[in-house]
DNA sequence: GGACGTGGGAGACCAATGACCAACAGATCA
DNA sequence: TGATCTGTTGGTCATTGGTCTCCCACGTCC
């Protein structure tokens, strides 16, 4: 238990050193020559007295603080936030890093945005991370580059820092594929309507996967709408209303899900028998809680904040080289979550 | 734009002063007396070469570091903590500190906690906020005492740490009251079965305030599940099988509602017009995406987050006296939020 | 009796803060 | 009228808690 007022000095005393004997036995320096029963006396000191290390002291000196700056976009607003932090937080504790965290609105000014990353580099943070909350292109603070950076969930304009973003293309693919697994072959997209990545790229691997299995990906039902809960009803309603009705529907993400199984309720289509449904995103409290339990496809939020951390990491301690990676961003897996919603469709 | 080669020195010889002119200058210190012209010189100096003032050595040198420990366990698994980390990080900001934060398990071992609380203090963080998912009791960590402490949405065991928690039984009355106030007399609880503070105090408001209307609070209808959707689901249709079926539903919370509203489906329920709901929680995601929007009480995270930070600031910086408020844990208020699952009963 | 090996210490340094001191002006005093 | 006062302006230097680069003392070996 670390005794604020006890530092390397009472410790040389105690032990009846110098402190910097001290100084060498707890940080095991190799070229130190100490005995070991000096050895001893010092560590014996050292945990009688209740000594802790004053990290910051120690980063005065070595310029380096063992922590990582994170600023992240509407923490409480998604749960998505929770797990970029987590995954963060977890691969940077393995390796001795602390996280310091800043909330920062989507909506805020690039002022504000440039104070929040200057917060972090007057506390001299060794590196930053910069979370969004969904997956865009966003114009990075100007100092982000005076220290190692990494994007998570978004990438720059300029496209001069490394980034990590989830396969959007690849998890439309593994959803539209367990619905052609289970037999569909009328299948229609619920899309959302704002222009970002994950629209596009949802979209393009709905439509490629189709064609790839020998339909018509170009011609298939697709209905926009905003991605909420009620665009997911309205656009559901429209794309039940089709002549050729859809037996199975990927959702642009769990919330428009929501809203199409409520218009397939009123419609008096039982999921999955009559309609298989799968979404994206895999928000547990929607997605498992539903009746029955949504298929849908993971953000990989976790797997990115540690990423993320882990390769900012190995950029402060020399063993990679940012600039090299940030050519391309690194695009993570977004595996498919089977829960109760597909089924083969009705004879 | 900080640059973060120069220091107080460098500005010094730019502005032809010595050094502790520049830090009197830039930190407006009473008792100097500096004219007005070296002033100007020192600063347009300090602006011209990007200074910003190292944090670290600020703090060792003064002994304060401006930083707030915050511990909060499962910050992924719901959309509370990030409530909480939100309204910390804003009040911590507004008065010129940040968060370090860091992520435990609600099922740690004692030691790891332990090992959480260290990390912080090495850090020498200014004071701590242990935050817990939701409300209980908690044997905190040994080495919180030694920094000024505060805990949210949770009690110490010993009583001796200063607690800021959930008006329970405020929020259970709320929820009972707007549904006398539409004129139910039928009035059933789904309770969860773990025995925690919520449990108890929703318990005792919801009979409290039947009885305070006339009613028999004491007779009104109970039933106990785990309190997850599938337990909501099954204590509702129990409840809803009584001979005296209840014209309203009081869930311990937002997920029980939504086995409620499939309970109700079921049985050819409409809501609010057979059957009205209150739930407790106000988890968005769930609370106004069902169908019809969830009325509901929020429970208080911001506040207690911001709450939390601020008084924890002001014990540090010596207005206020955190054990004198370690006597009684703080109280905030569970505000009801009003959505379309309440109407009058029917006929 | 130099070379070498072993065990450990001195002191500069990191970037600030802050108590106290110094130099110089004009003012006051005997 | 020279000496002391006093107010203004700003500088000196120790200090914070470590780390790290030399450097020294003492044996011993050939």
């Amino acid at each position: 238990m670390t005794n604020r007022s006890v530092g390397i000095k009472e410790v040389a005393v105690a032990a009846g050193v110098s402190v910097t004997t001290v100084s060498h036995v707890l940080n095991d320096v190799k070229y130190a020559r100490i005995s070991p029963e000096t050895r001893d006396k010092v560590k014996s000191a050292a945990e009688h007295l209740g000594y802790g290390p004053n990290r910051l002291a120690q980063a005065l000196r070595t310029q380096r603080t063992g922590m990582l700056g994170l600023v992240s976009e509407d923490i409480a607003t998604t749960p998505h936030a929770g797990r970029i932090i987590l995954g963060a937080d977890e691969a940077a504790r393995a390796r001795g890093y602390n996280l310091m965290i800043i909330n920062t609105s989507g909506s805020a000014s690039s002022e504000s945005r440039d104070a929040d990353v200057e917060a972090l580099l007057e506390r001299r943070v060794d590196g930053i991370l910069y979370a969004t909350m969904y997956h865009r292109q966003v114009q990075v603070p100007v100092n982000l580059g005076s220290v190692p950076s990494v994007l998570v969930d978004s990438v720059s304009i300029g496209g001069s820092i490394t980034a990590v973003v989830p396969d959007e293309e690849g998890g439309a693919r593994a959803a539209v594929g367990i619905l052609l697994a289970a037999g569909h072959t009328r299948i229609g997209f619920l899309n959302n309507t704002d222009d970002v990545p994950a629209t596009r790229d949802r979209l393009r691997g709905f439509r490629a996967t189709l064609t790839e299995a020998g339909l018509d990906g170009d011609a298939a039902p697709v209905e926009s709408e905003i991605s909420e809960v009620q665009g997911g009803y309205e656009a559901a309603r429209r794309i039940l209303a089709r002549p050729d009705r859809p037996t199975g529907l990927f959702c642009y993400n769990d919330r428009m899900a929501m809203g199409a199984y409520r218009a397939a309720a009123e419609l008096g289509l039982s999921i999955p028998a009559d309609l298989s449904v799968v979404g994206f995103d895999d928000q547990e409290l929607i997605a498992a809680n539903l009746y029955p339990g949504l298929t849908t496809v993971a953000l990989p939020h976790y797997e990115m904040g540690a990423w993320a951390a882990g390769n900012l990491i190995d950029a402060i301690e020399g063993k990679t080289d940012l600039a090299l990676m940030a050519l391309h961003p690194t695009i993570l897996d977004c595996p498919l979550v089977a829960r109760d919603s597909v089924a083969a469709p009705p004879p």
